[in-house]
DNA sequence: CTTGATGTAACCATTTTGGTTACATCGATG
DNA sequence: CATCGATGTAACCAAAATGGTTACATCAAG
């Protein structure tokens, strides 16, 4: 009945992930494989790989083949905020319109639309407003706080 | 690959639902029937009926049985905001954390939950506060002003 | 040319959402 | 008091999203 465990854990894999390397980078190691990050998040590491991808399109990692491969940041911690790694990674909208579109004849219908996407951008807006005040630095710093 | 179009429409729903149940009866009608609603927002009268139950527990509509049954409204649509609506359907968050817990022994495993989670929380105030702006009153005279 | 890791396709399991059918129940009204 | 139109809900089904898994081609340093 209740217990909604649904929604989106990427943005919280991708931090782990980004994380992950910034710590492992700053502790003097060149670069880190899937398998390393992978254990960390206990996933598979092709999961890790296909999100690295994503990461490295938007410009947040890189990464080098052949022997002595593995992934690195491709700008250091504190350049990097969530709303980067979210934009990087959740390119859909938190809300929809209708699936099927409604009576154009009913003036609700017709202009429910409209009227919720303005809504829903300024959602979004605010969302991205607060995602860009943590930067992974701050990630970081909570982490081993905690430790 | 690309194209995602996936999230929710169940905000957009409910409020096209309470939407027009408001101006149904500012037009001078008791209640709304289900099967009315439906065709307005294009879906099967149950969804409907589903939806409202929803928001009936939630105190913004209520339902008459029998013959000349049919949805009102509890409130009036300037006492009824986006957020009311959201807190009555979406009990889920937005954003979720590990599917499977990651590495305890790891530092950025042990410590990357509490800290995503406190970014997580100020995020959906900051989504709740944008969501009580707006009342479904505004939402309807956007509609009326488009037609 | 061997080796270890990336890059990616392909497939499957699970979960969520919404659509649909079916049917019991209610209650005003004739 | 029987009728009738609508609610209330269970039970399925379909589609889409997300993750997990296997498999394998490719790369580049040694």
């Amino acid at each position: 009945m209740e217990s909604d465990v649904s929604a989106n854990s990427r943005l919280t894999i991708a931090a782990h992930t980004l994380t992950w390397i910034g710590l492992y980078q700053r502790r003097g190691h060149e670069v880190a494989t899937s398998e390393q990050i992978a254990t960390s998040v206990n996933t598979n590491p092709v999961v890790i790989r296909r999100l690295l991808g994503e990461l490295r399109k938007a410009g947040l990692a890189d990464s080098r083949r052949g022997a002595g491969a593995g992934w690195m940041l491709a700008r250091d911690l504190a350049a990097i905020t969530l709303l980067d790694v979210y934009q990087a990674i959740e390119p859909g909208p938190v809300f929809a319109l209708h699936r099927a579109t409604p009576d154009p004849e009913c003036v609700v219908g017709h202009g429910i639309g409209p009227a919720m996407t303005a809504v829903y951008d300024d959602v979004e807006a605010a969302l991205r407003r607060e995602l860009a005040k943590t930067t992974l630095e701050d990630v970081l710093r909570d982490v081993l706080k905690a430790a």
